[in-house]
DNA sequence: GCCTTGAAGTTACCG
DNA sequence: ACCGGTAACTTCAAGGCG
């Protein structure tokens, strides 16, 4: 008798408890079958079976025209017509609920429903079927499940231990604390002479693999690119991973690896079903059975790294430092191909980025594993999945509860509203000052005045003025009671979280249920702080302008009210940006401002923290301060943008560090001056001069010929695949006309004898030292020539 | 035809 | 494919001058 059974009952009814890593479905005869890929208590991988859940969607129509539908209806098989009370936008509503037999009917038979006269509305037709169930039965994935079930035979060929099949409840267990799971990350190679890899002409020469046991290389070398993806097949199914991590997969590995297995007639059968790698939602792969994961999709929440290779991202959250792996220039991997000496260097850059991965995958999965079991899309689809559609589904689930429709995708036009405020910071060293911040206060906004789709009240609707909230300066009104969608979910958000970082306190910060809870409090966080957002995104099934415009408009009214009850303290303001205000650190009159705002205006300020010295210029969102322990923060100047070469962003930060420790700007100067000199007489790496930027539009679609959008051409032209989304590095060189002209893909670049050193002393390091230094009466010719008395001495 | 100027296009930041 | 506000660069065309 299987072990994982906790409770056998005499009709050979038990219930087995797992953790939902997986869910998929197939229709088989017709009929739907749902499978759920999980892992038990004791280590066996298994497969949930449930044959008893059919699709559905809504009709909102007059219940007159029932029979009209049934008609139309008759070619999907209908399994059932019922009428069901509901609420839409709160309003409760009697809609039909049409049930189907087959998900893969719902949306013809969608579209027939919604062609007929008299249907305001089809909704929830656009669900994906699994998704609907786990909504449904309040299955959460990433989760302790337990399921009334039978066992039954495994399918042949399928990698699991045992397969049951439901036949009674499936339960959410509370329980955070994930099973051990096994994990994979791999990489592959390519031999590419020219520009970027060609699935259908470069073939893959190493891949290379790190799992929890450790380490492998496969290489074409004895047997070919054939054997090298057989062996990669083998190995992956050998070890069984729940979870594969890789790093630009989605993009790049999976499709070439799939195209090369074609091409040698392998199959790579490596799902848990014996299925194949397929693409399905938000552009990503899915190993049915497994979470494979791309990395870089984590990537992309890191706004530090501005560059993200996959060397970026693992030096900068610390797993592998670039000083301790190898590197090759991508380009030239055929090289240490062709020169079978330099082979091991290659199997080992191989190999050190499979390792990068897997320690990668190890940061991100805890977190990952918190935000899948929160807001319910599946482990592998949370990663790939947008910030707009992390919440949306979050809320879909939350709908569900309280019993309301959800509202369909629709494109609309884009309209702008007005957001928050932005003082003007007054420039100059400030000291000892206190940054004080709202906590979360557009979410705060929407509980206090109630500012929900569903409470919004149209200008035509005559409701008494005491029972609605009306927005300052927009005029919008809310209902007052009862407690509109985005009130109850944002409250149950900010409790929850509230409740988790006290339990924290009473938990070793070094164990795993702490660390554990810290994931789950920031997963949470980010839903949180992207509901106002959400609300405003023009693709959102629950967007209202008005709810985003309402709430921007009384942002505006606290952070005027706290800078103006500031002002009648004699606080001296110094900046503040959408809900922060700097001020002088009077420890007294900032008590009396943070009672202010909590006892008259209703909301929670905090000193977020405090600055012995702050350096502002005439720029808003750009300042640069020294905190107590000896930290600087640059916040908005060049040092902190990609898009800078490293040389200016290296004097940049250097120059703050002077200003603000030694408060010395002519020092400053002088430390300028000398890089700039180490620049004329080529000590500084090419590395350091390159611009990077984005493609923000396929090449054909710009209007001017942006520097970055000519070296992009030029990468086209070598063979490179450059379009929207990629990043350009370029190095400006030597010659006449415009910059763009000048611009060349640093990869093309050979000798630092091409550099246009003008330009970078001229438009990069000077413009970036003088954003903090001009405030001190530094001009340009200050930098330029070994006299600083020079230009005015020319003057008389 | 050349130079200045300001608008438009573009990117990446802040909160 | 979460929002608006903001700075800053480069290009490009219009306007002024001779």
């Amino acid at each position: 008798m299987a072990t994982s059974f906790n409770q056998t009952l005499s009709n050979g009814v038990s219930s087995v408890e797992f953790w939902l890593l997986d869910i998929n479905y197939d229709v088989i005869d017709e009929q739907p079958i749902i499978y759920m890929w999980g892992v038990t208590r004791d280590d066996k991988r298994i497969v949930v079976v449930e044959k008893n859940f059919r699709p559905y969607f809504y009709v909102l129509t007059d219940p007159g025209n029932i029979e009209i539908l049934k008609k139309k209806l008759q070619p999907y098989r209908v399994l059932s017509i019922d009428l069901v009370e509901k609420k839409y936008y709160g309003r409760p509503v009697t809609a039909i609920k049409v049930t189907l037999s087959n998900p893969r009917t719902v949306p013809e038979a969608r579209e027939a429903v919604a062609s007929l006269a008299g249907i305001r509305e089809v909704l929830e037709a656009d669900i994906r079927f699994y998704m609907r169930y786990m909504v449904d039965k309040g299955i959460l994935p990433s989760s302790w499940l337990e399921a009334k079930v039978r066992e039954v035979e495994v399918p042949r060929g399928w990698q699991v231990d045992e397969a049951y099949e439901v036949v009674g409840d499936v339960t959410v267990l509370d329980e955070k604390r994930a099973p051990k799971l096994r994990t994979y990350a791999f990489d592959i190679e390519c031999y590419n002479k020219y520009g970027e890899p060609d699935p259908e002409r470069d073939p893959i020469i190493i891949i290379s693999r790190m799992h929890d046991a450790g380490e492998e290389v496969f290489s074409a070398e004895n047997g070919g690119e054939r054997k090298v993806i057989e062996e990669f097949v083998e190995d992956l199914r050998t070890y069984d991973p729940d979870i594969i991590f890789g790093y630009n997969t989605n993009l790049f590995d999976w499709p070439y690896l799939l195209k090369r297995a074609h091409v040698n007639n392998v199959k790579p059968k490596l799902g848990r079903n014996m299925g194949e790698p397929a693409q399905s939602v938000y552009g990503h792969f899915s190993v049915v059975g497994r979470a494979n994961i791309d990395l870089y999709d984590y990537a992309g929440d890191l706004q530090e790294v501005k560059i993200k290779t996959l060397e970026n991202v693992a030096e900068f959250l610390g797993v592998v430092p670039k000083s301790r792996r190898i590197l090759i220039d991508t380009n030239r991997i055929y090289e240490y191909w062709d020169d079978a000496s330099k082979r091991p260097i290659l199997r080992q850059y191989a190999l050190d980025d499979a390792k990068s991965t897997y320690l990668l995958g190890q940061i991100a999965l805890p977190f990952g594993i918190q935000l899948s079991s929160l807001v319910g899309l599946p482990l592998d689809q949370v990663f790939a999945a947008s910030v707009g559609n992390r919440v949306e589904w979050f809320l879909i689930r939350q709908a569900y509860r309280f019993n309301e429709l959800v509202p369909n995708v629709k494109e609309r036009r884009e309209e702008t509203y007005q957001g928050a405020i932005v003082l003007k910071p007054k420039p100059g060293i400030h000291k000892n000052i206190a940054v004080l911040d709202f906590s979360s206060m557009y979410p705060n906004v929407m509980i206090k005045y109630n500012v929900s789709p569903d409470t919004y009240v149209p200008p035509d609707e005559d409701v008494p003025r005491d029972m609605v909230w009306v927005a300052p300066e927009v005029g919008h009104r809310f209902r007052k009671e009862p407690p509109g969608f985005y009130r109850v979910v944002l409250e149950s958000l900010i409790r929850a979280r509230k409740e988790i970082r006290e339990a924290m306190k009473r938990l070793d910060v070094k164990s795993d249920e702490y660390k554990i809870l810290d994931e789950r409090q920031k997963a949470i966080k980010v839903i949180t702080n992207a509901t106002y957002g959400y609300s405003g995104w023009s693709l959102a099934r629950w967007y209202k302008r008005e709810v985003a415009e309402a709430t921007t408009a009384w942002g505006r009214e606290l952070i005027k009210k706290t800078i103006s009850y500031a002002e009648g303290l004699g606080l001296e303001i110094i900046y503040g940006d959408t809900d922060s205000v700097f001020v002088k650190n009077d420890e007294e009159k900032v008590v009396k401002l943070i009672e202010f705002v909590e006892g008259e205006l209703g909301f929670e300020i905090k000193v977020d923290k405090v600055y012995s010295k702050v350096f502002f210029t005439e720029a808003k969102k750009k300042y640069c301060g020294l905190l107590a322990d000896g930290r600087i923060d640059v916040v908005g100047f060049e040092a902190v943008r990609g898009d800078w070469a490293e040389i200016s962003k290296d004097i940049q930060e250097e120059v703050v560090r002077i200003v603000l420790t030694e408060e010395d700007p002519w020092k400053a100067v002088e430390y300028v001056k000398k890089t700039i000199d180490e620049l004329g007489r080529g000590k500084v790496p090419l590395q350091k001069l390159i611009i990077w930027k984005t493609l923000s539009k396929d090449l054909e679609e710009y209007e001017v010929d942006a520097p970055h959008v000519q070296a992009a051409r030029e990468l086209k032209r070598l063979g490179y695949r450059v379009g929207k989304g990629s990043k350009i590095g370029y190095i400006v060189v030597k010659g006449s006309g415009k910059v763009s002209e000048k611009a060349k893909p640093y990869v093309a670049v050979k000798s630092p004898d091409e550099i246009d050193i003008d330009y970078y002393v001229k438009r990069q390091i000077i413009p970036a030292a003088l954003r903090i230094l001009e405030y001190f009466g530094v001009r340009e010719e200050h930098f330029l020539g070994g006299k600083k008395q020079a230009s005015l001495t020319d003057f008389f």
